[in-house]
DNA sequence: ATTACCGGGTTCTGCCATAGTG
DNA sequence: CACTATGGCAGAACCCGGTAAT
């Protein structure tokens, strides 16, 4: 673990040491720090060569579309028409965008042409262009150094620009959302202080990319909630606990402290365990649930216990499922219970469901398939039990196999 | 050789409300 | 006031395979 800590954190402090000292090292950086170098490297290029050129042509050529979005003296003008223009040649939905951002479209001055052309020089085609733009208009406000900056950014935890150009096609605001470069480094910084490896960083900016633009102090917020929850429950490493949580949930960054709060509430009041398993549970499996909506998880616990009291399940069974379980809980109600039925209906007992409860992980069309395969051979679930309904695919079907094989 | 146990991979945005800013 | 920045919300599973145990 240390391993990929350290040098990682080394690389990042590097970087910020590396600006001042860029010229005197580059030639004896290591190959590790090529991606910090590149930043550093590109930021100055950036300010000395490449920025002029952009800006250059774009003036020559387009006149004002090369503005910068710090000149918010225009306000409520009319609709820019050649803005509209542009866009429409970029292929943006323009209702869409104007519904979502009608401020971008009285401005006088946007950078349209420059983001589409910075964009597309990062590997984006036109189709994924006019897309983030539809969908997250603001972005034509931009200027090109903020974007090379932040772009750059991202490039501390990301191999490739193509990486982050799938995250901007899925989620344009995440990146675009906020103008505070600064924010982010922080962001960063922070994220790797807690601990947080690098793999961890990039699964949680692939897949909660709305992390990185949080405010520092929101997420910090959130990990001083779980170490002070941690602390609450008699724990003794309240660093490492929420680091264990974030690193097995990689939404908490992105949900409200309210939300976690009230989950862990609720899931303290219904599961009876005492402070010690609690924690234990929390920062284990329970991890994954905690981002769940309030509602929805009280539903579905709610369902749970219906449903199984009424197929003759102890109320302790119930909730001991739930605690060696918890993934039960994101599970949608109705799901679920068709689920249950589709797996009695196939002759397995409330009892082996209970006993293998990983066997809901699966699919019920999943089931059905496999139900009726093992049915034509005449497998016997009492004899066997339920657990070849939860293997791969492949295990299964090699199972199958050998099981028509011996007939 | 086969199954059981278990950790882990993939995944999650797009909208709304409102505080903040000038 | 117009607009931006930021926080918050609802929504909702399925699967693979390494390795220990038998």
């Amino acid at each position: 673990m240390m391993c990929t800590i350290f040098p990682n954190y080394m690389l990042y402090h590097a970087f910020f040491l590396c600006i001042d000292l860029w010229p005197s090292i580059k030639m004896a950086a290591i190959p590790k720090m090529r991606v910090l170098v590149n930043l550093s490297q590109s930021l100055l290029l950036q300010q000395s060569l490449r920025l002029v050129p952009l800006q250059l042509t774009s003036t020559s050529l387009l006149g004002r579309f090369c503005s910068t979005s710090n000149e918010p003296k225009q306000s409520s003008n009319p609709v820019n028409t050649s803005l509209l223009d542009n866009l429409n040649l970029l292929g943006v939905d323009l209702k869409r965008a104007r519904q979502r951002q009608p401020g971008v479209f009285r401005k006088a001055f946007t950078n349209e042409k420059g983001v589409a052309q910075f964009l597309q020089e990062k590997g984006a085609s036109s189709k994924v262009i006019a897309s983030i733009v539809s969908r997250y208009p603001r972005v034509i406000t931009r200027s090109i150094t903020h974007l090379e900056q932040r772009w750059q950014l991202w490039r501390n935890i990301f191999n490739t620009d193509e990486e982050i150009v799938s995250i901007l096609n899925r989620s344009p605001e995440s990146f675009f959302r906020t103008s505070d470069n600064e924010n982010l480094e922080k962001n960063i910084a922070y994220l790797i202080s807690l601990g947080l490896s690098s793999k961890d960083l990039h699964r949680l900016l692939t897949t909660a990319p709305r992390t990185f633009s949080n405010s520092v102090e929101l997420n910090k917020q959130m990990v001083e909630l779980l170490e002070e929850i941690c602390l609450e429950l008699g724990g003794n490493n309240p660093v490492q606990f929420a680091k264990n949580i974030l690193s097995k949930n990689v939404y908490m960054l992105i949900r409200s402290t309210k939300r976690v709060r009230t989950n862990i509430d609720y899931l303290k009041a219904s599961l009876r365990l005492n402070d010690s398993d609690l924690l234990t549970f929390l920062q284990g499996h329970g991890a994954g649930i905690l981002d769940l909506s309030n509602e929805y998880m009280k539903n579905n616990f709610n369902n749970i216990e219906e449903n199984l009291s009424s197929l003759g399940c102890k109320k302790d069974d119930i909730i001991q499922l739930i605690i060696n379980h918890p993934v039960i809980l994101y599970i949608g109600s109705q799901t679920l219970n068709s689920k249950i039925e589709c797996l009695l209906k196939g002759g397995i007992t409330i009892k082996q469901i209970l006993e293998k409860p990983r066997v809901l992980d699966y699919s019920e069309h999943n089931y059905t398939e496999r139900l009726n395969k093992l049915r034509e051979v005449g497998y016997d679930f009492k004899k066997y039990g339920i657990s070849i309904l939860a293997s791969s695919r492949k295990r299964f079907y090699a199972k199958m196999e050998k099981l028509s094989a011996g007939d």
